[in-house]
RNA sequence: GGGCGCGUAGCUCAACGGCCAGAGCAUUCGCCUUACACGCGAAGGGUUCCCGGUUCGAAUCCGGGCGCGCCCA
């Protein structure tokens, strides 16, 4: 309690206290009494406790440290110190003129949407640990950070704060207005990201700080996007896109979500006819069972059931039946027994009255009675629903589509060759989007797509065409976004051929080739090359697999998105109608072209490609133009505009501008001044450090844009990164992800008040093992109002332990007047050293060596555990005791503590940056003589900028490690019997040894006697040695398979503690021996172990029966 | 349906073919020990999910279950 009075009254604090129980208490326990705070004692009072004053005054006078470390009075110092001297700005030059080897990193760009959650933190904490080990390693460091516009998510955030704050909507909005509201909210949570990476300690170049909207990142992408253009890998196409009706707008695949949701299978009739495509009802001839049965139908399969002379029908199962407004075929297994039968009729769609074909196609499931194996067929969810015939919607499902492409012919003369769309972008039923033959279904019309369904299913019931409902559970896409269905929908979009073998295909050859999957055939894309001519690496190696079948069965990507938030296409289009198009061509003296376009390129006046356009015919003799103009060329726009060319109100998909990010933060293609050099400098980077939900989004798009972009480009450009790290993602102490709704986040903003930022990256790097999921218990805090975890405190104890032990180091210091300047104490060579210098010498190189592999191989956990091991255990509990009655007279001793203190905290500084900087401080005025074989170099005026610690391989010193190893033991062999007997803590006792033991003891220079509490120790006979003549009655215990003794222990001693413990010692011994005599017994073991294996079993056996041998001794003994 | 991960002490995780399966937290006992009670010392706590196989030897490798989670279709 010493100093408590003046240091603050946190002192105690959350002591005694229901961490974890909802309960706190503002007390803290001492000898059970729990004070109050508003009446702990005070300064001056007289009542905290024997010595406290002299401890106190004595640390203000030697230390400008303080009593205690509490992170938030030196945090924010330290990071104004590291920006007042630029520690993390990166200069190209330095690399570029071979003075430094580069090392960069690209933050993933956090979406402007929200602040940062843990995973963030994790995220980030783990690119700062490279960034910063590698700055000290020599490096020239780039950590290039940023924000992400994020499209969709930060317009939706928007547009519902504008809603709930206005009641206004979007569209009420001019695009500019509106636009300028979502910069707004941009800047705004900008700021706060960038502040909490700065709370987080973040070393990122902060000067060269981007946005993925930035004038440089627009730049990139028009100039990408103008590229791909032109070479033919975007091109414009209609297709079914996965439609968010809510957002209004298109999604990627990998945008949507597949979610279990429980729907019916609807069994639907349509009546069989004679007629023609698009023909209508008129003269249709029904058909009925009859004809049906003399054209071959089974009548086992219904033909028998019905009246004669009733029109027959088929059934199809449908779990969307209001799509049936757009269906423009049936389609029958060509091996259905009833397809014979069926050929060349066609189904009339009730209400609607079109006349549909029906057509064959292998891809119809047949129903499961129909099946070679009717059993196995039931146990197929498709086939048991299965009717055997399917309902085509060509316009409102993917695989309808393809079934439409195939079959293309049989749909000619349908209301647009077949394709109906039958909904609007809203997906409520709507005859204004391609649906032009509404009959008398205009009664769905307006209805949104689950009130059609009901009124479709009502429809059909009402006129007997419902044959059953079923119900059924299945996976249906949703948007990610919104959370609402998605719909396939028919629409113009934009495309990135990623098929092509340049993008694709060099994605997956940029992997280095022991991550290539052996098979190769899995790839559908014929282009793609088993070769690998780059050197990606996936940590851990597994993701590879993900990388690549992701690359093997990728589709082409869907970049137009239509919203007003985000790079807008650089694209004007106009269309031109038969004539037009005609005149066109004649004015040219062109044909129309078989592949049905025609690509125009123009030069500005330095001959540099400006405007390229694409004019695609259209089957009807009309034409679409597209132009898309090169950057910096408003004048181009302007010409392209005046010709009547409208650019299209599209943005692009966020990945767009996020795949350039490792080149448009260097300025590619061509840097402004201040970003000069960059480029050549840090493109490839080292590393990409992010999550596994990322490799299809993010990581594939990277390489492939930086792979064709960059350098010679065509798909064997650079590799924007080397290592893809993808990290583990935290968890609730259930198992469940983190997630707003649940209420189960932490803010690490949060973690860093309560526990400071250097806890919270530690304890984040220590769960960071190569497991995909971890765990994070989350407990809410009363006080604070906020969750926690008490994971956290793990690390705050750690760091306040090593904030401690320094302080204890520079006590020391001082008191021998080192605060005066380095005066060259402890330079004499490792023979003057005493044993426990020279161990923890060798235990530094150690974990020097562990700490460079583990960061090196991307594993924290064991980085972080390295660190905790080797000062909290090696340093603190053993060398640091050890030295404790030497180190004020042992100058050599005082520079070994100093410089394995400074070489300790320069490995911790890439995970616990804040308090080794504090530290840094302090110990950069109490200088010392070098120890040999330890590198320090000379120190910076910020460890940030301090050199790594080096070691020579002659600090390691087995001998004395397997010395300090038996001192150690044989002090935990006392400390048990003084446990076990109950001795006073400072109680000083007297070891009763033998000659041998004695020698190692002595060579130990008090480490055993300062630990294990003894004020002597003594040879000669040890256990019957003198009853009361040196220290009273004897103890003795077995250590090392030989009898020691102590003395001294207690006034009166207990010996039923005596026999219990030694029982207990031949009963665990007894268990040992039996195992390892079981192993030798077995004849294999002999034979095909190891040799040296064998025998240390052997030595072990042996070591071990005499233990046990010289306890059952002493049991007899004393009976 | 395909792919991937996980299952070890009450909790969170190590150990990846060879010491008595370890650590932190939690628990119990003793301690305000001249850096640290966010501490120190000691202790208890395990059918390594189940079944089989390979091996002299399996938590670890293989096969089959059971359970949980993620990604892709």
């Amino acid at each position: 309690m010493r100093g408590r009075g003046v240091c603050g009254r946190v002192r105690g604090w959350w002591r005694g206290g229901g961490r974890g129980r909802g309960r706190w208490s503002f007390g803290w326990k001492r000898k059970g009494v729990v004070h109050l705070a508003g009446r702990a004692p005070s300064q001056g009072d007289g009542s905290t406790g024997r010595g406290w004053d002299h401890r106190f005054f004595r640390e203000i006078r030697v230390s400008s440290l303080p009593q205690k470390y509490v992170p938030g009075e030196h945090e924010p110092r330290i990071r104004e110190k590291w920006a007042a001297e630029r520690a993390f700005h990166a200069d190209p030059a330095k690399v570029l003129s071979g003075e430094k080897r580069p090392y960069a990193i690209f933050i993933p760009p956090p979406n402007v949407t929200d602040r940062l959650h843990l995973g963030h933190a994790l995220n980030n904490t783990l690119q700062d640990v490279q960034a910063r080990a590698h700055r000290m390693k020599g490096f020239e460091t780039l950590w290039m950070p940023g924000t992400d516009h994020a499209g969709i998510a930060t317009q939706t955030v928007v547009e519902k704060r504008v809603q709930k704050e206005t009641g206004r909507k979007r569209t009420d909005f001019p695009r500019e207005e509106f636009v300028a509201k979502i910069q707004a909210f941009k800047d705004e949570y900008e700021a706060i990201i960038t502040e909490q990476l700065k709370a987080m300690g973040c070393s990122c170049d902060w000067e060269r700080q981007r946005f993925t909207m930035d004038p440089v990142c627009a730049r990139a992408v028009r100039e990408a996007f103008f590229r791909l253009f032109r070479d033919g890998l975007i091109y414009r196409g209609k297709r079914l896109v996965n439609w968010d009706p809510v957002t209004q707008t298109a999604l990627a695949d990998d945008e949507v979500e597949m979610e279990e949701v429980d729907g019916n299978f609807y069994y639907l009739r349509y009546p069989l006819c004679h007629g023609k495509n698009g023909a209508g009802l008129k003269g249709v001839i029904p058909v009925t069972w009859d004809e049906l049965k003399r054209r071959g139908y089974p009548s086992e399969l219904g033909a028998d059931s019905h009246p004669d002379s009733e029109q027959a029908w088929v059934t199809v199962a449908t779990t969307r039946p209001e799509t049936y407004l757009g269906d423009t075929a049936v389609a029958v297994n060509p091996k259905d027994p009833r397809a014979k039968a069926l050929r060349g009729l066609h189904c009339e769609l009730p209400l609607v009255g079109r006349v549909i074909p029906i057509i064959e196609d292998e891809y119809v499931v047949l129903p499961a009675a129909l099946q070679e194996d009717p059993e196995a067929a039931k146990r197929d969810p498709k086939a048991a629903f299965a009717t055997g015939f399917l309902k085509v919607t060509p316009a409102h499902d993917t695989n309808d589509y393809n079934l439409w492409q195939k079959h293309k012919v049989e749909f000619a003369g349908q209301p647009n060759a077949g394709l109906i769309n039958i909904f609007g972008t809203d997906a409520a039923v709507s005859d204004k989007h391609g649906w032009t033959d509404v009959g008398d279904a205009h009664l769905f019309v307006g209805l949104a797509r689950e009130a059609a369904r009901k009124k479709v299913v009502e429809e059909f019931k009402a006129r007997g065409l419902l044959e059953r409902v079923k119900p059924y559970r299945h996976s249906v896409g949703h948007s990610y976004r919104s959370h609402a269905a998605i719909e396939p929908y028919l629409s113009d979009q934009w495309y990135v051929k990623v098929t092509d073998d340049r993008l694709a295909g060099a994605a997956n050859r940029a992997l280095v080739g022991e991550q290539r999957a052996a098979d190769q055939k899995a790839s559908r894309h014929q282009g793609i090359k088993s070769s690998s001519d780059g050197g990606l690496t996936f940590h851990p190696d597994r993701y590879a697999k993900t990388y690549e079948s992701w690359h093997d069965n990728i589709r082409d990507w869907c970049i137009s998105r239509q919203l007003w938030w985000g790079h807008r296409i650089p694209v004007w289009t106009t269309s031109s109608d038969a004539k037009e198009t005609r005149l066109f061509l004649d004015r040219l003296g062109l044909d129309m072209p078989e592949d049905g376009q025609l690509d125009f390129e123009q030069c500005d006046d330095r001959g540099e490609p400006a405007i390229v356009t694409r004019v695609v015919f259209a089957p009807d003799g009309g034409s679409h133009s597209f132009c898309c103009v090169a950057p910096d060329h408003p004048e181009a726009e302007q010409e392209v505009e005046a010709r009547g060319f409208v650019r299209d109100p599209d943005v692009l998909d966020t990945w767009f501008s996020s795949a350039l990010w490792p080149l448009s933060t260097l300025g590619w293609p061509v840097p402004p001044a201040e970003m000069k050099g960059l480029l050549e400098a840090f493109n490839p980077s080292n590393v990409l450090c992010t999550a596994r939900e990322i490799i299809t989004l993010w990581v594939s798009r990277m390489v492939m844009f930086n792979r064709y972009l960059h350098g010679d480009g065509g798909g064997a450009g650079p590799l924007p990164f080397k290592d893809v790290f993808i990290h583990s993602v935290i968890q609730d102490g259930e198992g469940r992800k983190m997630s707003k709704s649940l209420g189960n986040g932490v803010n690490p903003l949060d973690i860093i008040q309560s526990h400071g930022s250097d806890a919270m990256r530690f304890t984040l790097c220590k769960m960071t093992t190569n497991t995909q999921d971890v765990r994070l218990p989350v407990v809410f805090d009363k006080e604070k109002g906020c969750n926690t975890s008490p994971k956290f405190d793990e690390g705050r104890n750690f760091v306040t332990k090593v904030f401690n032990a320094a302080k204890f180091v520079m006590m020391n210091l001082a008191d021998a007047g080192e605060q005066a300047g380095g005066t060259g104490h402890g330079s004499e060579s490792r023979g003057t050293m005493t044993t426990a210098d020279r161990w923890i010498l060798s235990r530094l190189a150690r974990v020097t060596r562990r700490v460079d592999a583990a960061v090196a191989a991307y594993d924290y956990s064991d980085y972080a555990e390295a660190m905790y091991q080797f000062l909290w255990w090696d340093f603190c509990d053993w060398y640091l005791e050890a030295i404790k009655p030497s180190v004020k007279t042992n100058a050599t001793q005082r520079a070994v503590v100093r410089n394995v203190l400074e070489a300790a905290l320069r490995l911790l500084h890439p995970i616990c940056p804040f308090v080794t900087e504090v530290l840094h401080e302090a110990l950069g005025a109490m200088p010392a003589a070098a120890t040999p074989g330890l590198g320090l170099g000379s120190p910076a005026s910020t460890m940030c900028r301090t050199p790594w610690v080096t070691v020579e391989d002659s600090l390691i010193d087995e001998g004395v490690e397997r010395e300090v190893e038996w001192l150690r033991a044989l002090t935990e062999a006392i400390r048990q019997v003084r446990a076990a007997q109950g001795v006073e803590p400072r109680r000083r006792i007297t070891l009763h040894t033998d000659a041998a033991a004695m020698a190692k003891i002595r060579a130990g220079a008090g480490l055993v006697e300062t630990l294990a509490g003894l004020a002597g120790v003594e040879t000669g006979d040890a256990v019957s040695g003198g009853g009361a003549g040196s220290g009273g009655q004897r103890t003795p215990f077995v250590f090392d398979g030989r009898e020691h003794a102590l003395s001294n222990l207690k006034d009166a001693l207990d010996s039923s503690v005596e026999r219990k413990m030694l029982a207990e010692q031949v009963d665990r011994l007894d268990k040992e021996i039996a195992v390892l005599e079981g192993r030798l017994a077995n004849p294999g073991y002999a034979e095909r172990a190891p040799a040296k294996l064998v025998q240390q079993t052997k030595d072990q056996l042996g070591q071990k029966c005499a233990e046990r041998d010289a306890a059952r001794r002493r049991l007899t003994e004393i009976g």
